[in-house]
DNA sequence: TCCTATGTTGTCAT
DNA sequence: AATGACAACATAGG
């Protein structure tokens, strides 16, 4: 499921409820989230979450004991705090209990998330090869790793080596903005395409933290607002918005807005 | 029943 | 070294 924006909302939301709460006890309800690191999770209890911060989609979380714990929530997952007489939420797989009495659960449906701790962040991000942000990166680090790839231009906005934190959704919002239709060849970009691309990918990622990452909040004008179960109109043209593959992942496009270089 | 899904990773072939 | 096609992961909803 999430995007950047919404691992936003994950990170702000675990910082209001979990920070400076000492842990009384973690459950591991399905090791699979774990990837074998489930007594460096359990180890957590007696600790304390000081700090937050995010990544792309990933969000660290350092200790009081200088331990660095790392949250990445494939396609259904998300975080959930609640009173700790209650049961868990279905499908929570990592489950860290409050001394107030209160309890967070990673949950994650499908189990494609994943959860552990990592010794140092820079370690982990390399080794994911991982881009810088993509609120953070550079106009020049973001267009030089786009540049020279032979690939087309939605699948490269999803390489998170290129930018972390770009999504399915988004790069299809992306594209649209920048009336460059997905399948278009990066090299056949020109660099006023290529910057407005950089352009629209922080103005789209800004405008979807600043409606707390609510689709149905977005711009009247933004294709991501309407979601994908029906058929939809172009804001733009009033065109039939159209449904591909590209790269494998399924791809909308406005076909009489967004030209194919 | 069949298809799809806001993600990532590994394999195999080019 | 890159790229692409595709499967795998696990579950639900249309």
């Amino acid at each position: 499921m999430p995007e950047l924006p919404e691992v936003e909302m994950f990170r702000r939301y675990f910082d209001e409820t979990c920070l400076q709460q000492p842990i009384r006890d973690v459950q591991i309800a399905h090791p699979k989230v774990a990837g074998g690191q489930e007594k460096n999770l359990t180890a957590l209890a007696g600790d304390q979450f000081i700090k937050s911060s995010r990544w792309g989609k990933n969000i660290f979380v350092q200790t009081r004991k200088g331990k660095s714990m790392f949250m990445h929530f494939g396609m259904t997952g998300y975080l959930e705090y609640y009173n700790s007489t209650l049961e868990a939420p279905k499908y929570a797989r990592v489950v860290f209990a409050f001394n107030n009495g209160f309890s967070l659960a990673y949950v994650s449906k499908r189990m494609f998330g994943r959860i552990g701790t990592v010794t140092d962040i820079e370690h982990y991000v390399s080794d994911k090869s991982l881009a810088e942000d993509a609120l953070i990166i550079s106009r020049e680090q973001f267009t030089n790793a786009l540049a020279g790839k032979k690939k087309n231009i939605k699948t490269a906005l999803l390489d998170q080596s290129v930018a972390a934190g770009i999504g399915n959704w988004i790069a299809d919002e992306i594209l649209y903005h920048t009336r460059i239709h997905p399948t278009s060849q990066i090299g056949n970009l020109n660099s006023r395409q290529m910057d407005a691309i950089y352009e629209k990918m922080r103005e789209i990622m800004q405008v979807a933290i600043e409606v707390e990452a609510v689709r149905e909040d977005l711009p009247l004008h933004y294709i991501t607002r309407y979601g994908r179960k029906t058929s939809i109109a172009c804001p733009n043209c009033k065109n039939t918005i159209e449904r591909t593959e590209v790269g494998g992942r399924g791809t909308y496009a406005c076909g009489n807005c967004q030209e194919v270089y």
